[in-house]
This record gives C-alpha cells, sequence and structure tokens, in this order.
RNA sequence: GGCGGGUUACCCAAGCGGCCAAAGGGAUCUGACUGUAAAUCAGCUGGCUCUGCCUUCGGGGGUUCGAAUCCCUCACCCGCCA
C-alpha cells in the first residue's frame, strides 16, 4: 500500500495540499509553518496514547497527516504513549479510570504495530517509532517539578478547553489529569532536543496539549517550534466519530471486520463524502473533484462512496481485504435473490460477515444472538416482532420462526435492518 | 480536618416507603419513504424457561409485610470554610 500512495504533484506545496484537504484546523503561525516546510525536512511527530486495544478512525486522520508529511520528504516519529497512557488526557465530561501498568504496556505494544504498518521506516524520510515512557519513567518528581514544573503557570494551564471544562462540572479534575498536558508538553521538548523534532500534529480538540509543548520549547530552547490541529472527524451532523460516542471503528480488523469498515464508509452521507474523500484517500485534486461532480449529477449511483470505501480499506486492510469487502458487498446488495449466487460466490462473500454454525431447525432467535446481531433473544424477538429481521432476505414472520432450507444446502444470510449481515453455515 | 450537597439504565435527568424495570430528553436500533444516503414521520430499547419470574437505582449492612426511596457504614465526586 505504501508504495502506491503520493501526494498531488499539483500543489505547489504539502503546506497546500494539507490546506485543500481540510486538515489544518488550527495551526501555528501560517506563514512560519509554511517557510519551514518548504525549507527543508522537518522532522514531525504525533502521539497515539494506549486507551484502548486499537487505534480508531479519529487516529487514521493523524496517521495520514504524518503519512503525507512523509510523502513530502519529511520526517515523521510515531510517539506512543507509554507513560501519558498511564496517566490519562483529560476528557471534558469525566474522569478516566486508571489501567494497570500491564495493560497500558500490552496496549503500547499492539498501537506500535499500528502505527508502524503506515509510515515507510526506509529512506531518506524515514520515519522513527518512540515511546515517552522511555525519557518520562527515569525522571524523578523532584526532576519534573523543578526542570519542567516550573515553566508552567497555573493560570494558563487552567484556561485549557478541557480542564476548564471539567473544573465547570461537577465531575472535577484530579491532580493526575491536570498534570497531563505537562507530559505532553515535555514529550515535544524531547523530541526537538533528540530528534530536531518542531512540529507536532494533532486533533483540533488536542491544541491545549499541542500549545503545551510549543510554549516550553519556547521557555526552555528560545526556540519556535510549529503545530497543526486537524478538524475533528466527524457526520455532517457534527457527530463525532471515534469511540467516545459508541460507534467506534477501530483500525483492528478483528475489531472491525475489513468488510464492515469498507461498509462503514460506503454508507457515508452525501454532504460527508467529498471531505472524506480530502482527508482519508491519496486521490489527486482532480479525482477527487471529478467524484464531487458525479454526486452532484447522480448521487443515486453513490460512485464516490464506493470509491471512497474502496480506497481506505485498501490503505487499512491491504487491497486484497479491500477487494473481498467490495465483491462482498456487492452480491450480497446485488439487488435480490441470493439463491442466484453460486456457491462459490455465495461462500466467499458470507466469509467477510460475523458467522455461526446453525442448521434449518434451529430459531432464528438464537441464531440472531449468536452471530452477535442481537444481544438477547428478547432483542432477537423485538427486532423480529419489529420486521427487521430477514433470512435469505425474506422477512421472518414471528418471533418462533425456525431458519428454513439453505442455500447451496450450507448458507443462510440473516439480515438485521437494511444493512446488517451475518451468516449461517451448516457444520 | 469541619459543614453542607451528591452518586439512578448508553449519556443527561426525574423519582424520595407500595401504583418503579423506574417519567422526560438525547443517542442507538427497527419500520415507512429512498439511493445500503440525508431529512421527515412512527415505534422499540434490563434479562429469562415471559399472563410469571430474576437482576438493576455507587459498595456493604440494617429497619419494614414491602426500599431507588428511611437508618448505619464504606468509597468516590461537588461546594463552602480551614
Amino acid at each position: 500500500m505504501l508504495s502506491r500512495q503520493r501526494n498531488d504533484p499539483t500543489f505547489a506545496s504539502i503546506w497546500d495540499e494539507l490546506q485543500w484537504r481540510g486538515l489544518v484546523h488550527v495551526s501555528t503561525d501560517q506563514d512560519a509553518l509554511a517557510a519551514a516546510l518548504r525549507a527543508g525536512p522537518v522532522t514531525a511527530y504525533c502521539g497515539f496514547d494506549p486507551t484502548a486495544p486499537s487505534l480508531h478512525l479519529g487516529h487514521l486522520t493523524q496517521l495520514l497527516v504524518l503519512r503525507r508529511l512523509q510523502l513530502a520528504g519529511h520526517r515523521p516519529l510515531g510517539l506512543v504513549g507509554g507513560s501519558t497512557g498511564l496517566i490519562g488526557d483529560p476528557r471534558p465530561t469525566a474522569e478516566r479510570t486508571l489501567n494497570s501498568p500491564e495493560t497500558v504496556a500490552s496496549w503500547v505494544a499492539l498501537l506500535r504495530e499500528q502505527v508502524e504498518r503506515f509510515l515507510d521506516f526506509e529512506g531518506e524520510a524515514a520515519a522513527r517509532m518512540v515511546n515517552n515512557l522511555d525519557w518520562t519513567a527515569p525522571l524523578s518528581a523532584i526532576d519534573f517539578l523543578r526542570d519542567i514544573g516550573k515553566h508552567y503557570r497555573v493560570g494558563t494551564m487552567l484556561k485549557k478547553d478541557a480542564v476548564a471544562a471539567r473544573l465547570n462540572s461537577e465531575a472535577g479534575i484530579s491532580y493526575t489529569e491536570f498534570s497531563y498536558q505537562i507530559l505532553q508538553g515535555y514529550d515535544f521538548l524531547e523530541l526537538y532536543r533528540q530528534h530536531g523534532c518542531t512540529l507536532q500534529t494533532g486533533g483540533s480538540d488536542q491544541w491545549g496539549n499541542l500549545t503545551s509543548g510549543i510554549d516550553l520549547i519556547r521557555r526552555v530552547e528560545g526556540v519556535a517550534v510549529h503545530a497543526i490541529g486537524t478538524p475533528l472527524v466527524t457526520d455532517s451532523e457534527g457527530r463525532k466519530f471515534s469511540k467516545s460516542e459508541g460507534t467506534a471503528v477501530w483500525l483492528d480488523p478483528g475489531q472491525t471486520s475489513p468488510y464492515a469498515f469498507y461498509q462503514f464508509w460506503l454508507n457515508s452521507a452525501d454532504a460527508d463524502v467529498v471531505s472524506r474523500l480530502k482527508v482519508f484517500t491519496f486521490l489527486s485534486r482532480a479525482e477527487i473533484e471529478e467524484l464531487e461532480r458525479a454526486t452532484v449529477e447522480r448521487p443515486g449511483a453513490r460512485e464516490a462512496q464506493r470509491r471512497l470505501a474502496l480506497e481506505v480499506t485498501a490503505t487499512v486492510h491491504g487491497d486484497e481485504a479491500a477487494e473481498a469487502a467490495r465483491d462482498a458487498s456487492v452480491a450480497l446488495f446485488g439487488g435480490g435473490d441470493l439463491a442466484a449466487l453460486d456457491e462459490a460466490t455465495l461462500g466467499s462473500a458470507l466469509a467477510e460477515l460475523p458467522s455461526t454454525e446453525g442448521a434449518p431447525e434451529d430459531p432464528v432467535a438464537g441464531l440472531l444472538v449468536a452471530t452477535g446481531l442481537t444481544s438477547s433473544l428478547g432483542e432477537s424477538r423485538r427486532a423480529i416482532a419489529q420486521g427487521g429481521v430477514y433470512v435469505n432476505n425474506e422477512r421472518v414472520p414471528d418471533q418462533e420462526a425456525r431458519l428454513g432450507p439453505l442455500l447451496h444446502g450450507r448458507y443462510a444470510v440473516l439480515r438485521r435492518g437494511k444493512r446488517t449481515l451475518a451468516a449461517v453455515v451448516a457444520p
């Protein structure tokens, strides 16, 4: 995948391209930053905290920004938050529950592998991976307070969005989380010292943490460094899709299958699809503008959504998985008669879906639970009663219904609602 | 450390001895319309061996025929004072 990615050569600079793609929501002084990027290779970093065993879509934006910078000749540093993950970035709503050091360490390892897949570790602009535990763990509490804490003004720290929100809420905030911004600021300082890093990227909700490092480096080293805050990935309603909103789309294929991942993008609203193409694909401006026209002229054809789904799935899961997800989608949503599909096509399509073993006499309600389409028998019955369950595209008539005849003697396709599918396979 | 307030389902939030599996709103999910879209309208949303039973209102213990509701205790959060 990496070898096929490229920036659009029609842009005068990477800065122009990032701007066009809508990836710069906030930044430090634009002229200075653009000039720095023009002047030669810049070392840029982005941090990923282990709050779960996988990265999700919010992180993908950052990974691709680093990759775009790398393609323009700059050097990316992928940071995993071995120490910051032990502390927890304050959320605006409530205090986090601390995870055990063992858990954090295991998640760090998983995240590191995921980040590594998006960057090139060879050549002039080779990427590097770092872990902030390496420089934070040896630091004593006294060193921390004297050497770093002295540069921070509490008044400034209190003004950071997340901190201010928490202070104004009933939840309050612990000293632990309050200190987070100092740790992240110190990361930037260390990376500046160790690797000459002068640019940090992050989501715009991280702006307070980004400026924390910028201010620290100015005070300690007298140097002006930069930051880019990318827009948060939302749908056209402004809803954030990240794990905190409960609709997580994970990069780990074990948690979100390539098929489910493909389907997520395919279901993008017209109003969102162009901005998503810009942020999440390496398609050129000309290609994206063509897809934008297609969306306006033939919205029902959903050409942009199809291309988006294929491109992003390929970027994350590889060409083969992306094509399999596309082929399965075409077969299963092809417009009707599943029985008309030949066995090989059906079998490979169903292989993309969550599945369970079952026989014709098994009750549908139980199979729904077994495939994960519902989480309890009660929910299954409710779904059936609402007319929201289908077997092989036939609506299931009553709650006691059994599976019935299998396609090719082996398969059945369970559907919940319009588009959530699962497979039943004879043992 | 003292005093006061608080901890309810995915989130916000009402309830303050029985009519409470717990109002209302948000969100999810389903149906209709569609393009596997959006908007709109309607409905569902603890579990089960389902005319009943079980678990749930921060944890534990108690009072009572009966507790989310009263008492004790522990934990955590907020505010004021120190």
